[in-house]
DNA sequence: CTTTTGACTGAGT
DNA sequence: AACTCAGCCAAAA
């Protein structure tokens, strides 16, 4: 199932990092990128999948985030040492984490 | 069983 | 700059 892969990733982001859509979607080799978010939107696993740190390519928050309501998102990043900047944005440069070949089956 | 729709993104109009 | 279209999986209606 595709959604198993999706999650198997995500479920390995380490704690002060973060994933976008794209770069999940674009290591699965799927050009849907909204599958990304629908599998997390359907996340059977909340409490092995951190959905909070898979954002949105330009390193913003996704809108549709309900993980317990509006806003929480963002919390748990800061948690976690992640910095937003003025526009409430992550510094992918600096968050972004890299995929392991290991994790993509 | 068939149709709709959704945590997204990039290119084209 | 704002809007539409394609991409193509899975759950819900």
């Amino acid at each position: 199932m595709l959604f198993q892969k999706i999650y198997n990733i995500v479920r390995f982001i380490p704690e002060g990092k973060v994933l976008t859509y794209k770069a999940i979607a674009s290591h699965l080799g799927l050009k849907d990128i909204r599958l990304i978010g629908y599998a997390l939107h359907g996340n059977p696993d909340t409490d092995n999948i951190p959905c909070h740190r898979v954002v949105k390519s330009d390193g913003s928050l996704a809108k549709g985030f309900a993980y317990g309501g509006p806003g929480i998102q963002k919390q748990l990043l800061q948690q976690e040492n992640v910095n937003f900047d003025h526009e409430g944005k992550i510094n992918l440069l600096k968050y972004l984490w890299e995929i392991p070949k290991e994790q993509s089956s």
